[in-house]
DNA sequence: CTTTTTTCTGCAACCGATCTCAGCAACCGA
DNA sequence: TCGGTTGCTGAGATCGGTTGCAGAAAAAAG
């Protein structure tokens, strides 16, 4: 037996439709007693209001799509994982829509969002976003990006300091007494991708340092693979490695130790993302953390203010450095 | 400019709304010189259904939802991918339900997606699951489990074998000349986890070996660290470990690697799941790989199959070896 | 004890579709 | 030519809510 209507609902408690409307909705529109009689009413007939009815009637429901290219990467699936806390926190209901890196697979999403009347949507995205290619697709400014965008009047966005991260990396290793420190981008095309490596060439040069990247115009997966095969066949081989983000640091610890090479006993590798997963790889993943529960409370404050008629805003958070034992001083 | 409504298309193509909607949900039943007209002012318009509508007046919609435990936990993530993709090849759209493993959480998305009339639900669980739980939660039988269940008449299941999966893992240590070789279950309670534990200690038993189980009574995370721990301390050291799954082998690899054990210098370890990360661990992970792309097709026909008035089914796949670096042979 | 204001509830239109039913035209065979 | 099908389209109720408006009851003001 399926839940009752509100006419059921109201013919039961005696009252007119737009009570129980209101006594759910608006509740402090409807005098006390009859308030909770209705409640009570409805509780006892285990009602519950149709969202669709809801949505559809008042053109907003609760729903938020989260945009991300493929769930299978840790980064996204924590990501997705505090958005979803993050949202429900604030009453809505996160639905995650995996693109595959599709571009039309994204718009079907935004537009079937759209249809179900979203008041927003987040995107975490892989490659460089345009927001304008969004605004036709209905959601306008209500749009928060997990990355840095061109024009920064059109959406909001929130994104982790690449230098302050690079920074730690580097530090962290200069601490250990490594000099000679490499970098490894992955694959990722998204704007903070290239403003850590960037990062990394400027503060590598700052540092006196001559920059080294491995695997610098890889394309796909196996940038570890790559990049380990760079290095090994490196003289002057460097001491340390940076990589723009855990997945890779992961692949290529995997790749060197195919090869023969330990980490951190012939090469120290720290991450960029300060995944969980990290704590349990082999061996534990020294990173570069984001702060990603804040990132998904502080997007879904965004969204809500330009959703509100605020207006776009930019947050950068500042990462933390998550030492494990993948680092280790040099020889 | 949203999307306009289905009388603004009728008055636009100058017919009436019924025959919009059956132009599009019912064509067969417009006479071709008004379909295609219909069709062609709709397009011009940029004209959607709303999916909200739709749902509200025939109580269906296409939204399936899938629960799982932990989407960070990569086993859920492949199959949420697999089962995005098997949803949308029969025109579904998959929502993600996270649980966080609450039981509140699940019963909230269920209702939630009760509401917006989803046709049924597939739901891949941490713990045994009893159906009729869901049966009052207004699912039904229109439920798929992705593990075997206690009363098999209450749901359909998908499952892979589990005593066909042990072994393989069994056989290709044993062909590597291992002949002591532990077990780790890892926390999950589902009863595939239970499965394979019994089979492990049967097949082991079959083949004159005594069963050893590694944090044998262990609860929560941590399963790889606290077998590990157990592991060195062993006299008679086994040579091979089988874990439950894939993190927990991930897990032990990673402990065992603090204590400064290597995998598989000094003990071989195959994994369960066959995850694709394993390919990019410390060393690649061998693994009995289940087939995650087709089980997800499966769910969705079972799924459809009750949904039809059809009947629950049981159906049990055959694993696979998947032969990578973490085993080599006993010295 | 009126008059005015405030509080509460009911009425009915509306959101955007679907679907049964009825009506009309064209077509059939007799 | 006429009754009976068949094919197509329109009318209008319906799904389950929300909300502006109007009116009744209660409270406040005069």
């Amino acid at each position: 037996m399926s839940t009752p209507s509100i006419d059921e609902v109201a013919a039961a408690a005696g009252v007119h439709r737009s009570t129980v409307s209101r006594a759910f909705s608006r509740p402090e529109a409807v005098k006390r007693e009859t308030l909770e009689h209705v409640r009570q009413v409805a509780a006892a007939m285990g009602y519950r209001m149709s969202p669709l009815a809801q949505a559809l009637r008042t053109k907003v429901s609760t729903l938020v799509p989260l945009v991300v290219p493929d769930i299978t990467n840790p980064y996204f699936a924590e990501l997705a994982k505090a958005m979803t806390a993050a949202a429900g926190e604030r009453g809505y209901q996160l639905v995650l829509c995996v693109t595959e890196n599709d571009a039309d697979a994204t718009a079907r999403y935004l537009d079937a969002m759209q249809a179900m009347y979203a008041p927003f949507a987040v995107i975490a995205p892989y490659a460089r976003v345009f927001p304008a290619e969004f605004e036709s697709r209905g959601f306008g400014k209500r749009l928060v990006v997990i990355d840095r965008v061109e024009s920064g009047d059109q959406a909001s966005t929130v994104t982790v300091d690449s230098a302050a991260g690079i920074a730690l990396a580097l530090d962290h290793l200069f601490e250990l007494g490594h000099t000679s420190i490499a970098y490894v981008s992955g694959i990722a095309g998204t704007h903070t991708a290239a403003d850590r490596r960037q990062a990394y060439r400027t503060l590598a040069e700052k540092h006196g340092m001559t920059p080294i990247e491995l695997d610098s115009n890889g394309i796909g997966v196996g940038a570890g693979e790559r990049a380990a095969e760079e290095l090994v066949s490196l003289r002057g081989r460097p001491t340390a490695v940076i990589a723009g983000n855990d997945l890779v640091a992961f692949g290529l610890i995997s790749a060197l130790g195919s090869r023969g090479m330990s980490v951190p006993g012939d090469v120290s590798v720290v991450g960029f993302d300060g995944l969980a997963f990290g704590a349990r790889s082999n061996p534990p993943l020294t990173s570069v953390q984001q702060p990603i529960a804040e990132m998904g409370r502080i997007a879904i404050r965004l969204a809500e203010q330009v959703a509100n008629g605020g207006s776009v805003e930019h947050v950068v958070l500042q990462p933390q450095l998550l030492v494990r034992s993948s680092t280790r001083p040099v020889r």
